[in-house]
RNA sequence: GCUCCCAUCGUCUAGCGGUCUAGGACGCCGCCCUCUCACGGCGGAAACACGGGUUCGAGUCCCGUUGGGAGUGCCA
């Protein structure tokens, strides 16, 4: 599913409310997601590309994927690769190629040179273990530990040789930089707390900092949608956006997600790469469902199509608080949205996820074509009771089970307890139907009961352990059916000597 | 420590000064449906953190307390 907005209808409507009130409120909206690449997609980042996909499509513009790898120790080619596909399968694809930020550091280095040129920035020669005694030093006076600008005025005949500095950037002493956030409301810092932060290391390499300004520029991004642990950083870059005298972008710093037991979902806590709850069985529509409702209602909507979504969502209606992580609503919703996926979309669905789920093979077990058809015909039987792929896929076993079939203890103790008499005495019965169909075939099993007082109960259940191996599985005379007169018989003969 | 943010059932949330004896969903507990398991239906227990104000009136506005969270790097 490629999203390419509709570039006419957009601009023709844009022109529209250019005309109407002056400005442009649809025209050129940009969004980004920029994850770094030092592991997987996890939970929190997959949350932070939706809103941003959403906000782009709700507005008619365009999200961007920008890599942030600047940090060449922690990078990997595989995070990049894990984020992008998981990113697709989320159905979250981004508008145009993934930008790499290492991959303008010239122009980083360019925009600090500029920066220098005006007496915005300026070299700072102080070695590690000054810094380290200044933050010790305010730490015991109570004070945030900031860089206390001990080269911002200093004549560059003082430096050091043989020392490569680190270029920061002059911020201003007083005042205050106030960060008007789409969900955190109009943010004050006092500048007092914004140091003056590096822009450039040592090594001639940009920082984050700097490099995500530049970059949200350069990729003219409209609106920056991330995490809330970003929020003081606005303030930092708001500072850099003003000495380069460059619009400061709309900003929404949306909340981060808790684990289930309140503490901060983190990579030793919990927070998983979006693969795992792939091979977990969830699908992307319940995904988005569940995680647009951390932190954002439409009133008392629960269940929401991808559709209503971009219809209805908002950046400056999100909830400030962070949410916690509830595995059993998932469930559920996914659940949901398994039980009204189409039966031949949903076959489809469950072959293609085969290989992330860790009982696939279940569905390997002959020719596709064949593997497809017999799931298919047992799919409205079996989508009514999985909440999940995996579920779903286990729940297939039987249609692919090889006589003679293992049981169960559940289902032996079925047989044993005087459920082989019954099959021995119902199967020839069935051998009897003309039309190998649910309705005959339960009409039968009907009678048979009655004939010999026992509740329907008695007849179904040894003939679904014998049927299925299991103890539960969707109705009996469904499985009888899907399984054909051939196949249901042979496993019914399995169970008495004949 | 300092800065910033947050605070409604166990969880996600609705609520935008009176219609709140606070609504929905997940989960939980009963009952019904029933060939099992689910689904579905019905019912139930379950929350405005605390204290001050403002107001005729506060879950809704303000302040404080307490409790959470984030940030505080030549990481992003």
């Amino acid at each position: 599913m490629v999203h390419t907005p509709r570039k006419d209808a957009t601009e023709k409507s844009s022109v529209l409310l250019s005309e109407m009130n002056g400005k442009d409120m649809t025209d050129g909206v940009v969004t980004r997601f920029a994850p770094s690449p030092t592991g997987f997609l996890h939970i929190g980042g997959a949350r932070t590309a939706l809103f941003n996909w959403l906000y782009a499509r709700a507005k008619g513009g365009r999200m961007l994927l920008r890599i942030e790898d600047t940090d060449r120790e922690r990078s990997t080619p595989e995070a990049v690769d894990a984020i992008i596909e998981g990113l697709k399968w989320m159905g979250l694809e981004a508008d145009g190629e993934p930008v790499s930020q290492f991959a303008n550091g010239d122009r980083h280095r360019a925009v600090v040179e500029e920066l220098l040129a005006k007496g915005q920035a300026y070299k700072c020669y102080a070695s590690q273990e000054e810094l380290a005694e200044m933050r010790e030093k305010a730490k015991a006076e109570k004070r945030a530990p900031r860089y206390d600008g001990r080269w911002r005025d200093r004549d560059p005949s003082e430096a050091p040789s043989g020392v490569d500095p680190v270029i920061r950037l002059k911020a201003p002493l007083d005042g205050e930089t106030i960060v008007d956030d789409q969900v955190q409301g109009r943010v004050r810092f006092n500048n007092k707390e914004l140091d003056d932060f590096v822009l450039l290391r040592s090594d001639g390499s940009p920082t984050y900092m700097l490099a995500v300004v530049v970059d949200d520029h350069d990729m003219g991004v409209t609106h920056i949608i991330r995490g809330d642990d970003h929020l003081t950083n606005g303030a930092r870059q708001a500072l850099i956006y003003k000495a380069m005298g460059w619009d400061v972008p709309v900003m929404a710093h949306i909340p981060l997600i808790h684990g289930p037991d309140g503490a901060k979902l983190s990579k030793r806590h919990g927070a998983l790469g979006i693969e795992a709850y792939r091979a977990m069985g969830y699908l992307p529509v319940a995904l988005r469902n569940y995680l647009v409702r951390l932190g954002w209602a439409h009133g008392d909507d629960e269940i929401i199509s991808t559709e209503d979504m971009i219809a209805w969502f908002d950046v400056s209606e999100i909830n400030k608080g962070a949410a916690r992580f509830d595995f059993k609503k998932l469930e559920a919703l996914n659940g949901w949205w398994i039980r009204q996926s189409g039966d031949e979309a949903l076959t489809d669905q469950l072959m293609a996820e085969r290989d992330a789920l860790p009982n696939g093979d279940i569905l390997k077990g002959g020719p596709d074509a064949e593997v497809r058809a017999r799931l298919l015909a047992a799919m409205p039987g079996l989508k009514e009771r999985a909440k999940t792929l995996v579920e779903l896929a286990d729940s297939a076993t039987y249609l692919f089970a090889q006589r003679p079939l293992p049981l169960e203890e559940k289902a032996e103790t079925i047989l044993a307890d005087g459920g082989r008499d019954t099959i021995a005495e119902l199967t020839p019965r069935l051998e009897a139907v003309a039309d190998w169909a649910v309705e005959p075939l339960e009409a039968e099993v009907r009678t048979f009961a009655e004939e010999k007082g026992l509740k329907l109960g008695k007849a179904a259940q040894p003939l679904r352990a014998a049927l299925t191996g299991r103890s539960t599985s969707p109705g009996v005379f469904d499985v009888l059916a899907v399984l054909g007169r051939e196949e249901a018989l042979a496993r019914l003969r399995d169970q008495f000597p004949s």
